[in-house]
DNA sequence: ATGACATATCCTTATATGGCAATATAGGAG
DNA sequence: CTCCTATATTGCCATATAAGGATATGTCAT
């Protein structure tokens, strides 16, 4: 039960939806992330915690990035159906619609290196 | 968007989910869910509420007593996706499993008629 | 080792949520 | 109508959650 509460309430948040529509495109790093939903990093970084103690999401660290991606189910059936269902669901709604069109734009490069 | 939200954050406490659980077993009046949750009255009143909002259940008069029961999933599409996914989820839960085998001895006349 | 940068954690604040007691509403019996 | 009963609503409290600023951690380059 109390896995299946922690996946609920991981997907309750929109940001944290926005989120795992964003990484459905390609993974990304923190900052993509920041950048597409613009919150302060902490924020998203305690979203990113949340949507992978879950299983919701996976991390690789590539030097000072860390890429998430979506997960490959393993960790929980939950995580893995609801995941299943959010390929479909959302497509037509108009923020995720513009969030998804600015993703391919996203580049850590030019993110994160502010001056 | 609002829309899914609604119905994961329904889904998100562990008594709403109870209730669902209980619901697919037979409909049930508000009393009968009180007496299997162990809840006060006012509260149970407003997880059926949150459940109908989201369009998880439905409710019908009978008199004094409200019949809730699952929804038939015409209200939304994320619900009844949902409500199609529980029937298979927590049923090997040990408190799922306790709740769901006092659920045929629930009556409401015996419940509700106290004195 | 030092500096620079990406990310994580800590701390505080504002709001949301779950719980119950008290009260309001609504329907049936007399 | 009045009384009784099942449910809904309100008000309040304790806790949970989302947010960002400040700070810590970790990794790379020099």
């Amino acid at each position: 039960m109390k896995e299946f509460i922690r996946v609920m309430k991981a997907l309750s948040d929109p940001n944290r939806v926005k989120i795992l529509k964003m990484l459905s495109q390609r993974q990304l790093c923190v900052c993509e992330v920041q950048a597409g939903l613009g919150l302060a990093q902490p924020t998203v970084s305690k979203h990113l915690k949340i949507l992978e103690d879950a299983g919701l999401v996976q991390k690789t660290k590539e030097g000072l990035w860390v890429n998430y991606r979506l997960s490959d189910g393993e960790a929980s059936p939950y995580a893995a159906t609801l995941l299943g269902n959010l390929k479909h669901w959302l497509n037509d709604d108009p923020e995720i619609r513009a969030l998804l069109k600015q993703v391919p734009q996203l580049d850590r490069d030019t993110i994160c290196s502010r001056q």
